[in-house]
DNA sequence: TCTATTTAAATGTATATACATTAAATATAG
DNA sequence: CTATATTTAATGTATATACATTTAAATAGA
């Protein structure tokens, strides 16, 4: 469905304009997608993204500043989120023996069994919801990289 | 950048997934854009949004729910960004006659300054920190279409 | 008409940005 | 070594999602 139909609005100023009202509204569209998703198992977003991250370093400690590096959005608050995931047994938080202002954070067994079994719907879920082929998928990738300059 | 670099992690499972998180970061560079712009007129990404959908009545006065499906982020709380946007003396809100569910929303004359002061901006904006052609602008632009389905 | 259902808006609550500030630990400069 | 500056994480506060519930009004049906 064209943007102008889905937000009714006939025309826009210029392509840019445009370009970044459609990505905010494909953006509303994709997000709805991945709560629903996450609900059932009482993960947000960006709780799964920290726990891919964690899982990434295999085993080695990730300080909350790197976690917070790492994180797709940079405003959001990786402490609360490691917290969080904490109170749900999902991640281990102890103080680095090497820097004591530091926080050594790792995923625990339960946090990889919940990701891996999580993983298998969001990787399905990506394949259903984005109704582009293979080559416009890997074109899109390239514009959003150049996008950002 | 690559979003490889950009967020340190090496490797995708598969392009649909380095597609939605490509998309994710590259969202969250836009909001960080808009809001620093928005900052300074102490208005809200989502609450600009409400009043260009009221610009777009051209007098006749939206409902709440009108300005809901019309609204980028469709989970997000028109009832409640009204609210805040009539503190401000940016829109006019009254009970509708013929429906005494409904509410009739007008933009202000104040409201309808500050758009056309702050749209300039934004028109400048979205052109500099989109860093593409114009042609691969529409391209963009029809991919986003086609990717909702 | 009277009740039941539906609809519109508001409200309640939890989580997550967005951004400023604080507190503690470490690094650096004199 | 001591004072200052910087770094790391946590915390405070406002706004905005996300989603359920409530309230009031209108509509449909018996």
């Amino acid at each position: 469905m064209k943007i102008e139909d889905a937000i009714q609005q006939k025309e826009f100023k210029d392509p840019y304009n445009k370009l970044v009202v459609n990505f905010l509204y494909t953006h509303s569209y994709i997000v709805t997608v991945q709560n629903a998703l996450f609900k059932p198992y009482d993960l947000s977003p960006e709780q799964y993204n920290v726990l891919r991250i964690l899982r990434g370093q295999n085993g080695v400690p990730a300080t909350v500043s790197s976690i917070q590096d790492r994180m797709l959005n940079k405003m959001s608050n990786a402490s609360r989120l490691v917290e969080k995931l904490k109170q749900k047994g999902l991640v281990k938080r102890e103080e680095c023996p090497k820097d004591r202002r530091q926080v050594d954070v790792v995923i625990t067994l339960n946090g990889l069994e919940i990701l891996k079994e999580l993983e298998l719907k969001v990787d399905e879920s990506n394949r259903s919801f984005v109704h582009l082929s293979t080559d416009e998928v890997r074109l899109m990738n390239e514009l959003l990289d150049k996008m950002r300059g």
